[in-house]
RNA sequence: GGAUGUUUAGCUCAGUUGGCUAGAGCAUCUCGUUUACACCGAGAGGGUCGGGGGUUCGAGUCCCUCAACAUCCA
């Protein structure tokens, strides 16, 4: 054959040529009617908004290693692509891009914000999903859903009409997080705790026969919402109090001091003021002691109408501030201490929740958490790195109510309506939920649905439920996720709960939970810091194929440091494979892989029959490995067989054979090249799943035409091979002659490439290994003494 | 405050059920342009495996304890 490669290569060039080629073969088609065993990935739907990050760049390549491996494997492999409409985030930033436009958001109606939304979808949806291409991941693209899509909507629809039905979703007028710039309920999850810098307030409520009780408050302008003062029952000091009554400051209303183990003596003063509609705990103390809770805040955490007059319309850290004055002028304040206190922020309004009185709908998730965690109890579900189960069952096991109506525009509307008497019809659509009321006439909530809802049912609808299509039935439960472990609860989570109620099974067998990309210096990266890496940057300046490498580096479930330089070192292999290929091909210049010049393995010289053998054990290690997702071994063990067994070994050992064929016997040559095409073909299939453009570009370039098929990618991954197992025992004692040779060498500054006139060794050394050792020392003679150390002599 | 994880070479990290002299990459030092590759090769230095205690013939690995850091939950 004569092939001959370049000097250098272009990774860039060869990465665009080969995705041009692959973006227009559909080779990673999965094919329902295979008979081939499945293999199904979903993928972490991106937010149709975003841009590339290194999380997804982690996602993708780590799934697209083992996807690329089972497909070569002879799996037929389903990896599902798709975005999220990101319900809130997106809404945020289409509103914040409209006020930079010098358009108020709220002046447009909701037609017209959502047109906005719907152009953003189309112009950046598109944009991610390019952007994925480029780093040579293989999920099949035809397949792309969109969670706002028609079939997935009709989805959110169905089961929100059958959870509603089975009473697993209902609506309440109860506390939920409330975010007052969005102007929404968010769920406990979008809450985000920060210990802050405040005061605790200890002032006295005026008893109405007389004297005072003493309470602490870290929020004193919530008093106006007091329903109550409650002491523990067995507070010696305090609960000759209860029972009686007390005034709050301000105004004349007055309050009963309540008996509730709720106020922990040891304390504050022991007394808390109970504020039902501002306060959880409150809330719950309310519910024991039937108390009405009052709202005194308006949707943007303004004081409302049910405060004096002078506070009315105050912002609430305003009105704080006029509290603790009010109350210091009546000389009721005690005393102010600093404290440290936790506060709830929304994580995407980055304001200060408030706990606040609405209407929502609920989703019964402690009902739903019961067979899920029984599921995952009974091992239906492998969870990598395995400590994240004890993460995910103790939150499990604690659920707490799960609110899903959000008051955004963006997002799946609630399938319910509202005659004018405020009775409920729950429906798939308008027509029907008319003809439930018996024709009346109906509005419809005007509520969207939490966007994990719809994202909790992404490993069955993107299959077409509720429809009962041939792929639900032959791809779920899928078999693999690769996400990062923060959306576990938000998430993972819900897919299991909702895949076992809806599916009756769970959605995957196994989690593997990555972890993050940080920055060199191991900080977070984020975009107030600036200290993020563009993975297309890390692409332009390296190439996709060294990013995966680097990505392949990643051990299960740690945290990982960018740098460039770990970046390089996919250059680097890149740049080797490169060069060893070229080399092999030199020497099989004369040579075609014909079968009449086969020579058989056991015929073979012992370092070929030995690099064989380490192949076998390479193969199935790295097998093994890839079989249990872990691409960090594996990459290793291919790796060391490369670089180690291949190149500083191998190749070496081979060279005296090629330069002076004569001094070898007449099937020395044939025996080499049938070695070093058979290694190299291994070498590039075991590389193929981590480095595919690369990999790609030289088996087009060197085997395509002596094997079928278009691409290495659906070739068979390389499998070990009973005949390469022959006894090779006796190679070690040349490797260890060879590595006293390089050890005399360096202690007598003879340079590596420098000939030997005489290489000395100990007679009992086996004849076989004499060429080997010959030719691995680059030794003229080798000379045979009876108990003798290495030694040699140089020629001048 | 609770839970989980981490702590191994100067740096970033491997080390499967306890078992040869604890490994890799980068960095450092020495040598070497040799007919695949200087984005290379050969060699070297560098670790009481966070501290202490225990189990064992044997502990980086198992148990106890302390410390620092990280993450999650309150």
């Amino acid at each position: 054959m004569n092939i001959e490669l370049g000097k250098n290569i272009d990774a860039r060039e060869i990465e665009s040529r080969i995705q041009e080629f692959w973006d227009n073969n559909a080779f990673w088609d999965n094919d329902v009617k295979s008979a081939k065993q499945p293999f199904c990935v979903m993928m972490p739907p991106p937010n149709v908004t975003g841009n590339l990050h290194m999380g997804h760049a982690l996602d993708n390549v780590l799934t697209d290693i083992i996807c690329r491996y089972k497909r070569m494997d002879g799996f037929d492999v389903l990896w599902q692509p798709g975005t999220d409409h990101a319900s809130i985030a997106t809404q945020l930033l289409v509103e914040r891009d409209l006020s930079k436009r010098g358009i108020n958001p709220r002046s447009l109606s909701q037609e017209e914000l959502l047109k906005t939304a719907w152009d953003w979808k189309h112009d950046k949806g598109g944009q991610i999903i390019n952007q994925l291409h480029i780093l040579g991941v293989t999920p099949v693209w035809v397949r792309e859903r969109f969670t706002m899509d028609d079939g997935l909507s009709n989805a959110v629809n169905k089961l929100f009409v059958k959870m509603y039905s089975e009473g697993l979703i209902y609506r309440e007028k109860r506390l939920v997080n409330w975010c007052p710039k969005q102007q929404t309920s968010v769920s406990d999850l979008e809450v985000e705790t920060r210990e802050e810098k405040g005061k605790f307030y200890y002032f006295n409520y005026p008893l109405t026969n007389g004297g005072f009780v003493q309470i602490a408050t870290t929020r004193p302008e919530t008093l106006f919402g007091d329903k109550a003062i409650a002491i523990h029952p067995e507070n010696e000091k305090l609960k000759h109090l209860i029972g009686k009554r007390a005034i709050i400051p301000m105004t004349d209303i007055e309050i009963p001091i309540i008996a509730d183990e709720h106020a922990d003596p040891e304390k504050g003063t022991g007394a808390v003021k109970i504020t039902p509609a501002h306060d959880f705990d409150d809330w719950e103390v309310g519910k024991r002691h039937n108390l009405e809770p009052l709202c005194i805040l308006t949707p943007d955490a303004k004081m409302n109408e049910n405060v004096p007059e002078k506070y009315r319309g105050l912002d609430r850290f305003k009105a704080r501030e006029l509290a603790v004055a009010d109350i210091t002028a009546a000389g009721l304040m005690v005393k102010i201490e600093d404290k440290t206190i936790p506060t709830p922020y929304s994580e995407r309004g980055g304001v200060v929740v408030e706990p606040y009185l609405t209407d929502q709908w609920f989703v019964d998730a402690k009902k739903l958490s019961v067979p899920a965690i029984e599921a995952v109890e009974s091992g239906k579900i492998k969870f990598m790195p395995d400590h994240r189960y004890n993460l995910f069952m103790a939150w499990m096991k604690d659920i707490r109510q799960w609110p899903i109506s959000r008051q955004l525009w963006w997002g799946h509307k609630i399938p319910a309506w509202y005659d004018k008497d405020g009775k409920i019809y729950v429906a798939e659509n308008e027509e029907d939920a008319i003809a439930q009321s018996g024709g009346k006439k109906l509005t419809r909530d005007n509520d969207v649905l939490d966007t994990w809802f719809s994202s909790s049912l992404w490993p069955f609808s993107t299959l077409g439920w509720p429809e009962e299509t041939a792929e639900l039935n032959k791809y779920y439960p899928t078999d693999l996720l690769y996400t990062a472990a923060d959306i576990i609860f938000f998430w993972v989570a819900r897919m299991v709960m909702m895949g076992i109620y809806v599916m009756g099974d769970v959605p995957f067998r196994t989690v593997n939970f990555h972890g993050i990309v940080r920055d060199s210096a191991g900080q977070k990266m984020s975009k107030t810091k600036g200290n993020g890496t563009d993975p297309l940057v890390v692409v332009e300046k390296f190439g996709a194929d060294s990013l995966r490498y680097w990505v392949a580096t990643a051990p299960i479930g740690t945290d990982m440091r960018y740098s460039d330089d770990e970046v390089k070192r996919g250059s680097k292999l890149l740049t080797k494979l490169w060069n060893a290929s070229k080399y092999v091909l030199m020497n099989l210049s004369n040579w075609e892989p014909e079968q009449d010049n086969f020579v058989h393995n056991e015929n073979r010289f012992i370092e070929d029959r030995w690099i064989l053998s380490e192949l076998n054990k390479t193969i199935i290690d790295v097998r093994r490995c890839l079989d249990k997702y872990d691409n960090y071994n594996a990459r290793a063990a291919i790796d060391s067989f490369f670089y180690d067994v291949l190149c500083d070994q191998y190749l070496e050992f081979i060279k005296d054979r090629f330069w002076s064929p004569e001094k070898y016997s007449s099937d020395s040559l044939q025996s080499a090249q049938w070695t070093l095409w058979e290694v190299l073909r291994a070498v590039l299939g075991l590389y193929a799943p981590f480095i595919p453009f690369l990999t790609e570009e030289l088996w087009n370039k060197i085997y395509k035409k002596y094997e079928s098929g278009e691409t290495l990618h659906l070739t068979n991954y390389p499998k070990a091979r009973a005949e390469y197992d022959t006894d090779v025992s006796q190679m070690q004692i040349a490797l260890d002659i060879l590595k006293q040779v390089r050890g005399l060498r360096t202690e007598r500054k003879i340079g590596n490439g420098a000939k030997l006139a005489e290489l000395i060794i100990n007679s009992s050394v086996p004849e076989i290994l004499h060429g080997v050792i010959k030719s691995g020392a680059r030794a003229a003679t080798v000379v045979l003494k009876e108990n003798t150390n290495i030694d040699f002599t140089v020629i001048q």
